[in-house]
DNA sequence: GGGGAGAGATGCCGC
DNA sequence: GCGGCATTTCTCCCC
């Protein structure tokens, strides 16, 4: 078993080497930068990546407790016979101290991934499943873009109805709330006032509203179509099989 | 060296355990839930904690790439000549498939933790320091509540200016956009319509302003106060000198 | 459990 | 750099 000396040495070679370090460790966390925290004294695991970001994890939990962004750059020191990682980032004028009680175990690694996720089921894939099956808004509907920066902002679809009326489409991946509402209300207004237009429509594409958002939609002259985000792996996965037998 | 069987072995056995479980690998990864995505062969950490939550960290960047919620379950198939960790969480209809290539490392604790952290420098804490402090909103301010969940929606700060004018304060830790203004108008639309007043002043308290949201601000006559975020900590660390040196 | 709002939000794209 | 906006957002609080 290693003295926390030990893996502090080890701890302070990797760091000069860019690697993927993780240690798990007792420690206790000063963080001082856009705010400011306190952590108390427990166990948690220490993550220095290769690009210098950090994380802390503790036992449970989905999220980081602490974090410094990438660019940080990071010291071990021993003031008053105590061990710290210090870290700090100039940039974005953050600062963290990690003074380590105990080290249970330490890797070092160098890791090669250049791979990016490939994600489906977004808004965008929305819009652009809603762009190729327009009847899927209402019978007769003519987009005309989608997912673009227009003069009067970012709208995820736009076209023409089957009375040819120009209407606006805002798509919410989840359950839409009167935020979405106002966001939609935004862009006829501007699009209203950009075109000289006394009327544009507004149809917000969603996989379900909450009722005060439908309340404010209706208030608006708006309409709510039921859509829900595409999920092309699905169907791929069907054929492969490989996420079966849950 | 272990092969991967062995590590696959160690892994299965320490699933039981529920401990806080690290592994560095080769792998490439199958989500399905609220979206879907794949993620290519690269070399990742894996995390699995005690409360069954799971992440995925590539060698950079902050976030990990996957991860599954805590109260998800994990198990280890061999299929084919190939090793997966499978996860899947039946709550929330989420399932991932990491197929592992290689383990470089692996290591298995208890971690022992029940520390929450303390932060400082808050929206609430801004409210709370111009609730103690009216002045800094402007001279003869009369705060009458703070972070209050009233009849007409959570507002941050509201009270009498000198003029006994009913005022709304938003408070923003950052630089305040046009939906800081968007929420302010709506909870002074809510006020007035609540109390059948015909005006109710709206202040905007936020370090800064986007040149935007300040026009939409003017538009509403409501007006801007520029007021950062309180730091207690920074204060008690230029005492105890814990973060100096940098 | 849903709704509303903050977060040391992060990350992406566009200007 | 800022601005606008989505996120497998997450988290908390309150109804």
């Amino acid at each position: 078993m290693l003295e926390l000396a030990d893996y502090a040495s080890l701890l302070q070679n990797a760091l000069k080497k860019n690697e993927f370090n993780v240690f798990g460790c007792r420690c206790s966390i000063i963080y001082s930068g856009r705010a400011e925290s306190y952590l108390p004294p427990g166990d948690r695991i220490v993550i220095i990546k290769s690009d210098n970001s950090l994380l802390v994890h503790q036992p449970e939990g989905n999220n980081p407790v602490n974090y410094m962004k990438p660019g940080s750059s990071h010291y071990i020191s021993f003031d008053d016979g105590k061990y710290f990682l210090r870290s700090q980032n100039l940039i974005h004028r953050e600062y963290m101290d990690i003074e380590i009680h105990e080290i249970y175990f330490f890797e070092s690694k160098h890791l090669e991934d250049g791979q990016k996720i490939i994600l489906t089921g977004t808004e965008k894939d929305m819009a652009k499943m809603l762009f190729d099956n327009p009847s899927l808004i209402e019978s007769g509907f003519k987009p005309l873009s989608m997912e673009e920066q227009t003069a009067f902002g970012f709208i995820d679809l736009f076209g023409y109805d089957k009375e040819n009326t120009l209407t606006v489409i805002e798509c919410k991946r989840y359950a839409a709330d009167f935020k979405a509402v106002e966001q939609l209300k935004r862009y006829v207004e501007r699009i209203k006032q950009s075109k000289g237009l006394t009327f544009v429509r507004g149809i917000l594409a969603a996989p379900k509203i909450s009722p005060n958002a439908e309340d404010l939609l209706h208030q608006e002259g708006f309409s709510f179509v039921s859509v829900k985000p595409p999920k092309y792996l699905e169907r791929y996965d069907a054929k492969q099989k490989t996420l079966d037998g849950f």
